[in-house]
DNA sequence: TCAAAAGTGTTATCCTTACACCCATGT
DNA sequence: ACATGGGTGTAAGGATAACACTTTTGA
């Protein structure tokens, strides 16, 4: 049925780096959107057409690049009845240089979800107040679903003996999202709007989810393939290493066991090198070793994160 | 750029069931592709365009559900220039019933990838007949590729110390593909073809690989996130349930420490009924804790497979 | 009584986690 | 000398995997 209709398709890309100690993702338009553009059939393959895209976009080579999701905005179409397709790809850039000709900035991803980073600790106005609107959300349901509400706050936000999974960084989205705190929201609460301190600035085209779809993958993907090393530079001495995979997973790590789980798995090697520049020790500088990427990218590897 | 082209999109499912001992997959037109029909822009969510769309097409209803991935064709657009946009689906059916008024059949998956199939041990073939097809073709390569060839070879198919990883089934397909030893091949040898016995039969618009990805996907998930239960019927016996686990995956289990790692996640229940039906001692009946699923959605499970 | 499947015990090994501690450098 | 980060040792606890073994039924 209705062939008439057609869906003109888009690309959206989720492009993360991480630079001394800051994530961060590519916006353009003063952060109001993910960089995009329309998909044109030049290349046979999507994953050939978003690399020569983001090439003509930016000044940066993409390193690792995978897919995301595809959905379908329908208010968006050229025509009414018509709807747009939306194909999102993650992209790991190794590093975040200043955009020139262009709106493309690089922001750092926690401006978008300010409870999402627990390196200083978890953020007190999580529970003072996040956590009350929540309930509050809980208890107005219908007797049948308070509960599962409640659950779902507190696996989420890591509250009665839950841990704190920072995979769920989705999740918590939504959940911000359907509970009207955020700007996204249909029925966001114009009464009574929370400081953007909380809730973080709003994305058009619900570009927000796109951005926090593809920080999901990246901290669950750290963990068992190695693809940190798309992020980092060449050479890197172990705290660098550390340190960025704090940034991804915005929770700290426990330093001597990190260093050892690295080094079991010899993943890296030593250059020989030392790097002198910090204070402190000089630490050693190691890279990763190419050679592995073909049978890791099977076996995989094993980061702890948290 | 040419915003006159315009690309269609469909949808494809990979539609997956297991039934006493038989991993299964839908097909329609005698196993010649996967179901799949026109994206109407009907349902705001693709999600639930494609349930309606299955339970149309189908007698069961779908339970769990997710997306794969989508890929363009470029040949089968209208017009010259035109493309067309594929978005495939992973569903996970609960009972593989005869489909009636349809030409819609369940077939063994393992029809179409014969060599991944371990539970009589691993086919001596692979190694009589595949293995050196395998290695000419590595030697035949650029002097610089010819290691690489040889090692993805051994990772993929388990050879020089490396294990039988059966999560590759999409890499093993594609190095198949690469190769030429499949009827989709670009350059499939027409001289001296191998027997679809070892080859499994062609599916048209690339479908195999669409298949590939669903079982690679299913096969993954399983080993965290508890959906064999969207797989297997309301009461179960811990039997059972390996044998459902080892259909999917195509290998044997361990049954005592199976059973004690199911028993330690504290994922099923007893029903306090007893299954008499089969030879030997009566085993007890289990069923799935639904109260969990919320939780180890996010948290996960644990299962083994291998 | 025997085959077939259900189900339990035990041990060696490895991995993870936490704690304590020493080392090398610049100020 | 001391602060800062680099780096090692070790031991408790838990998960995994392999082995041997007992139990309950139907034919």
């Amino acid at each position: 049925m209705s062939n008439q209709k057609s869906g003109n398709a888009e690309l959206a890309a989720v492009l993360l780096a991480v630079s001394n100690q800051e994530a961060k993702v590519l916006t353009v338009d003063e952060g109001g959107v993910l960089p995009s553009g329309p998909l044109t059939p030049l290349h046979s393959s999507l994953q050939a057409g978003v690399r020569a895209w983001v090439k003509r976009q930016t000044a940066q080579p993409l390193g690792y690049i995978e897919q995301l999701y595809t959905f379908i905005d329908p208010h968006r179409g050229a025509k009414e009845g018509d709807f747009l397709i939306y194909i999102s790809y993650l992209g790991l850039v190794r590093e975040a240089l200043e955009e020139q000709n262009s709106s493309a900035k690089w922001v750092d991803w926690y401006h978008f979800f300010p409870w999402e980073d627990h390196r200083q600790g978890r953020p007190e106005w999580i529970d003072q107040i996040l956590l009350p609107l929540f309930d509050e959300w809980a208890k107005k349901g219908e007797e049948s679903v308070r509960d599962v509400r409640q659950k779902r706050i507190s696996l989420l936000w890591g509250r009665d003996g839950f841990t704190w999974n920072e995979e769920a960084i989705l999740q918590r989205y939504e959940l911000m999202y359907e509970v009207g705190l955020i700007p996204e929201s249909l029925h966001y609460s114009q009464r009574r709007p929370l400081s953007t301190d909380y809730t973080g600035p709003l994305m058009r085209h619900d570009h927000r989810r796109v951005l926090a779809s593809g920080i999901a993958r990246l901290r669950a993907k750290i963990k068992y393939r190695p693809v940190i090393f798309e992020l980092m530079p060449p050479t890197f001495t172990l705290l660098q290493l550390q340190q960025c995979m704090e940034a991804i997973g915005g929770v700290l790590l426990h330093k001597p066991n990190f260093r050892r789980m690295i080094m079991n798995q010899s993943l890296i090697e030593e250059t020989g090198e030392l790097d002198t520049t910090g204070v402190g020790r000089p630490a050693k500088l190691y890279r990763f070793r190419e050679e592995l990427m073909l049978e890791r990218a099977l076996t995989g590897s094993k980061l702890p994160l948290a």
